[in-house]
DNA sequence: TTTT
DNA sequence: TTTT
């Protein structure tokens, strides 16, 4: 109802994306994604910022991640913004924001696909 | 380099936005952002899901904000996803995502503005 | 495959849209969408481009816009760009640049409707 | 003015840029991008279509076009749509939809870099 | 042809 | 904590 909620990334993983198949067959697949930007500071410097970004991604988006994305593959991730509440070991209830996918785009040449939800 | 940032809300104020201004006269406001979504489950049924965006704007953009905004105010975000620590009360390293805004969109009849920062 | 094709758009109906049931019971609805930008000249006098977009809605949102939209509304519009070339009537080969829209969001207070394709 | 007005493309230039430096040095490039997406029919077959699209840039995007960009690099396009009329040979009014492009990202691994306007 |  |  009257309310957007997007976000687009291009960027790297960080590390091999972790999969999981939950019951039911749903498969679930995770990675943390890099994004990074060059900027000019006043005396005119280049300098880089990373962001880090934790991508979630369900069903075919997740098998396709599985099988085709790995450490450093650049990828094109849209979807949504998402938080989470969680309890920490210590008991304590804990925020994180995802991203959960609803289209990839694979950049690297080795492979070549577009997948949506 | 190589990399794409970007997060599109549209949505309402939860609060009032919040405003200060830093040395050098650098304003910043902040507020909280509802966006909330229509889905159907398997039966059919509408549902309806919010989630909750914390916004940061500077300088221009957090003069609008401070001028325009209130609890309740419509409006369309465009900004980056920048991930913040800070050490809570306890000393423990916590972890915020924040949308730092480039542009908004005043999207209620009342005030009509859009800006660039 | 490793394309993009994406369009947002916020504005307003020039015209109340034109709608059609073809064979099928299949819907279309047809609109211009004024998009105005405000930008500084050299001067630092403030100026306004507008410029217009011809959308097409199928199906639900082609319903939806024939339902809701009116000369005037305020509309969030995602889609993606197509080119279509026809005959005009002297017979040679033109081409027109349309937005397929996939999403719409209803921006005005009197009506509010957020639907995907 | 409470307008929003972006197209975001991922695809391959289909042939070499066109560059031309206009009077007081301002640059201009020119290329036609080729977006290509897969869908399946009623039954179930995976089809492609490409969508051509018309990229002008100016300025230090125009330099960068230039010196990188050939034909099929592929490059992540972010811009505004504008409708442009001219005069074709016999004199007509003739409709021309072009992306003025203010972000590009080159997708290929032989060269990485990113440009705002 | 819209809107502020 | 918003909005419809």
């Amino acid at each position: 109802m009257r309310g957007l909620n997007k976000v687009t990334l291009i960027g790297n993983l960080g590390a091999d994306p972790d999969y999981q198949q939950l019951e039911g067959n749903v498969g679930v697949a995770k990675f943390s994604l890099a994004t990074t930007e060059a900027y000019k500071d006043k005396n005119g410097h280049v300098h880089h910022t990373t962001d880090w970004h934790s991508i979630v991604l369900w069903r075919s988006l997740a098998e396709l991640t599985h099988k085709y994305l790995r450490k450093g593959s650049m990828v094109y991730v849209e979807g949504k913004l998402k938080n989470r509440q969680f309890e920490d070991k210590e008991g304590r209830t804990r925020y994180v924001t995802e991203i959960v996918a609803d289209q990839i785009i694979m950049l690297d040449k080795k492979v070549g696909n577009t997948e949506d939800e």
